[in-house]
DNA sequence: GTGATTGCAAATCTTTTGCACTAAA
DNA sequence: TTTAGTGCAAAAGATTTGCAATCAC
């Protein structure tokens, strides 16, 4: 279980040194409460709509990368020109539908890359990332 | 080595059953004489007017495509917003420096991702792809 | 109050498209 | 000649930005 379960979107926000407004609380609770998830932009504007939630595609857009830099989302790149937000910031891999642009988590035990290559020289690994994309049989 | 690095670029888009035009042997040449190489389209471009081959920048989109789809080239997405298109095809992953924009091979034999989850249910996995950031120390 | 945040619309950037023109077979 | 390929300019889609209005502290 995610210790993070347990704070409140607002402790979540402070922590992050985010000011809770109205528009990051809301997007705060549909992304972190319940499951993980995996948005765009474009579906989370849909969704905060849904709800009767008024907030701009770019305050959505903002508050998506202001939870990135604050390491309460990651973002995921599999398809050219879309960005995806993941809520599970643990480090773990995925699966990717192109069809129907579906990102879905491999569970952190189940995939191990061992014995990384040494990067170019003068350079740091910052992040692995596998991507295994899949189709319909 | 390569056993296509013995065909002429005229063979190839021959072989790939695409009219060898001249934007197409301009751009072949470019991309497949010499080392494996990872372009963007704008790079393409700019790099074909600089040889004074004049090419549209919608061509050199169509024709990287094309090349692809023919097997010729794979796409890496990286980036949100930007594609790069690998001269080499085969089973293979990548380094990615995000500051410089550069992407580079590492070869297929330093990493091996084992012991491969398997997919969601009703799925084929069509690629593994691992994508290494690194940033200079 | 004051500085951070928001919303809007316009701008930007990459990529795609429609269509008349040109070139390869 | 016939069909595929090209170039241009316009369109599309995702994302960003500038700036005045608004909100949290």
């Amino acid at each position: 279980m995610n210790l993070s379960c347990s704070l409140s979107v607002f402790e979540r926000l402070k922590i992050a040194d985010l000011r809770p407004t109205r528009q990051r609380l809301a997007l705060a609770e549909i992304l972190f409460i319940g499951e993980d998830r995996h948005v765009t932009a474009e579906q989370l504007h849909g969704e905060a709509q849904h709800r009767e939630i008024p907030v701009s595609l770019a305050t959505v857009y903002n508050t998506l990368h202001q939870f990135t830099e604050a390491g309460l989302l990651r973002e995921v790149v599999v398809e050219p020109g879309r960005s995806y937000f993941d809520t599970n910031t643990t480090e773990h891999h995925h699966f990717y539908e192109e069809a129907g642009g579906q990102l879905c988590d491999i569970p952190g035990s189940s995939l191990n890359v061992v014995c990384l290559p040494s990067p170019p020289a003068g350079m740091t690994i910052t992040s692995v990332e596998v991507i295994i994309r899949v189709a319909r049989r």
